[in-house]
DNA sequence: TTGGTACGTTAGGTTTCCTAACTTACTAAA
DNA sequence: TTTAGTAAGTTAGGAAACCTAACGTACCAA
């Protein structure tokens, strides 16, 4: 720790009140830091030489008189932040600003047979698009990418991606940054989505909560403490292997009795065509639709089978979460994926007999695009270094007139 | 930050490695730290003028000739450290060197019957008794108390005690600060039996695992991250409240299919009772005796009785376990209470069949000493500032001669 | 006795921050 | 229109911590 670190941390310090507080002047900045206004002033003409910040405008002088400030201003373009993020259906691509800001994307359709060669291959060319369309390739600070199945974030490498793409050690981060050249994140798409959560969802400034997320597998995200924890084998949230089947555990619950058996989308699919009544005026429900759209309808007709088939996911996911609270004890619970619409009164209500505190438990409101949101906020702290970088020769300007 | 703050984060930095090392001189704390040898030798200048670190005679020569080295140590005596814990049989206190050594202790029997302020009163009554005996009252740095129950480590408040002691809202933290005037730190015992373990048992270096301990209660305490994880609202790891009977949520699961209901030490030895087979030669099992010690002798003489028991136990115990494990992702799980010695073999067993990856389960080697330890061990890091504080009139001392 | 090596100290310079005083630009009231 | 008051931002000087480079000290080995 020498006084070059000094400078670097009150750096930081100062543009991170400057990102959060939009506009603030010099003096200000003394007061919400806590440095002199001299500090203030000599940090800032730095920033303002290297074009991280930028003067814009006056403030409104005091009331009781005095010099109106200078405002100054995080300059969101100086450089720009990519994420992406590869699912069964496409890879998507992202770019923004360094607010977050998005300003251009991209979507590539792919089928997970491609391969991870070939789906990395698009991710890269959709990335070099998007950068060359904005002609801010130049600019580009960091990348971050939701990929799918278990992924160590240390080394950037997919270690297995389950039923659906077949990888195994696929090392994404590499990869890009051989071609870009600049620092790469890559997590699972379950562990974005809560970080997405975190960053513009309904888990703001929340320390500690959990995304939930159904679909044909069921995966959760932990964010303990305000950080992701990934767990010791990157597995924490794998909770498609809860035991359903309690009181025993006798060797055909490994097959039947686990969470995402029970439960998963494919499985709810194959309970609603078994269950169905066949009643006049009621939609036939068909295998490739969407199922919890299909399941609305059933509903709005009255239609039993439909219901007692939630009752019995809701049963089932209550349990599920029941015990993540127990264990955890959280502030907010959040689900995500569509079926969550349907049942989430019934599972705040199962819920709620067991865990005797009181526990938010709230729909996903980012929807599809959770995933890319948390990967972009994960892009926003990976570039932090890069911008907060201050550069040694600048110090002490001589005064401008 | 300044350069105040600069000083101090050197010194903690040289005192940690000089505490983690042992012996070490000057030359070598450059080398670990980084630091230069000045820097160093000004550091510690101030270090020992306040006592708080002593030189300790020369070390070898380098082999190829050159001043030997003078040693540095630090004085693990220039304070000490008072740890307590409060159970259902006795209030116990142990005094500690700043390494952590205890050099003496003290129990006093007390029953949970006695009350909040009652059993307070014998524990400041204990710690005034061993620091009077040991002469190093003026040198107390912190303390910190394993208390039973839902505790708020920040307020340092008991919010309830459960079933034993029906505490409300008990201040221990004021209560013991008003009469030491030192930091004071509590939490609740399981969570400190985990700091317990990571600090001297098992868990030493682990970054994420997980105590469980089973005894009329069952808790858990979460490290996650190098940290314990105390929850939202204190409640983590309170898997007391898992649901066993699984595929529904019925009513009824409310008083029967809760884990500590269903495997809680008192319920055991009901079962036990129930299912006794009377066998000629096998000792009667008795209510009041130690359990755990009990089923071995049953076991020992083949009683049929307390094998299915524990087999169930060991079951529904490994539900709890595997899905602790499927949602944490934990690297060790550490089983505390003597009944785990009976089945952790069937515990791992059944665990191992449902997580995929490997896992370390063992059993707690620190037994009723677990708490303490970990308390002592908080109040080692409470005393860190008192200790690391560096005085700022010691800067460049001139030259002895 | 001499050269080599490593430990620890001294001297001098650099960087950063801080305090105090100053200039600048505006309001409000005489 | 002038004058006093206030707040923003800059300048100047100094303090505190670090670093580099060189030096004195104590030991080994030939």
């Amino acid at each position: 720790m020498d006084a070059a670190s000094i400078r670097k941390l009150n750096a930081a310090l100062i543009l991170d009140v400057l990102r959060g507080k939009g506009l603030v002047s010099r003096a200000e900045l003394a007061r919400l830091t806590g440095l002199t206004k001299p500090t203030i002033s000599m940090q800032v003409a730095g920033m303002i030489e290297r074009g991280v910040v930028v003067e814009d405008g006056a403030g409104a002088p005091d009331a009781r008189g005095g010099k109106p400030p200078v405002l100054l201003r995080f300059n969101q373009d100086w450089g720009c932040l990519a994420a992406a993020e590869i699912n069964s259906a496409s890879v998507r691509v992202w770019l923004a600003d360094l607010n977050g800001r998005t300003f251009d994307d991209e979507a590539s359709p792919v089928t997970p047979e491609l391969g991870a060669g070939h789906i990395l291959d698009v991710l890269l060319a959709s990335l070099r698009q998007v950068l060359k369309r904005s002609g801010q390739g130049q600019k580009l600070c960091s990348i971050a990418i939701a990929a799918p199945g278990r992924v160590d974030p240390a080394t950037g490498t997919v270690l297995e991606a389950g039923n659906v793409f077949h990888w195994r050690n696929v090392d994404v981060k590499k990869r890009v940054e051989d071609n870009f050249g600049v620092p790469v994140a890559v997590d699972n798409d379950v562990n974005f989505a809560a970080l997405g959560e975190m960053h513009s969802g309904l888990a703001a400034g929340v320390e500690n909560f959990i995304l939930i997320r159904h679909g044909t597998g069921i995966g959760a995200g932990l964010v303990i403490g305000g950080r992701l924890y990934q767990g010791s084998h990157f597995a924490a949230g794998e909770i498609g292997h809860l035991i359903l089947d309690r009181m025993t555990m006798a060797p055909e619950v490994l097959t039947r009795g686990l969470l995402e058996t029970a439960v998963g989308s494919d499985r709810v699919r194959e309970k609603v065509l078994a269950a169905w009544s066949g009643q006049a005026g009621v939609p036939t429900p068909e295998p490739g639709a969407d199922l919890a759209a299909e399941l609305a309808a059933l509903l709005r007709h009255g239609d039993e089978s439909a219901s007692l088939v939630l009752d019995e996911v809701a049963s089932q996911m209550s349990i599920a979460v029941a015990d993540m609270a127990a264990m955890l004890d959280p502030e907010l619970i959040v689900l995500a994926g569509d079926l969550f619409a349907l049942i989430a009164g019934r599972i705040r209500e199962l819920v709620g007999r067991v865990i005797p505190w009181p526990m938010r438990i709230e729909l996903s409101a980012l929807g599809a695009d959770a995933a890319l949101m948390g990967a972009m906020g994960s892009a926003r702290g990976l570039a932090r270094d890069l911008i907060y970088e201050s550069s040694r020769e600048t110090a002490r300007l001589p005064a401008l007139r």
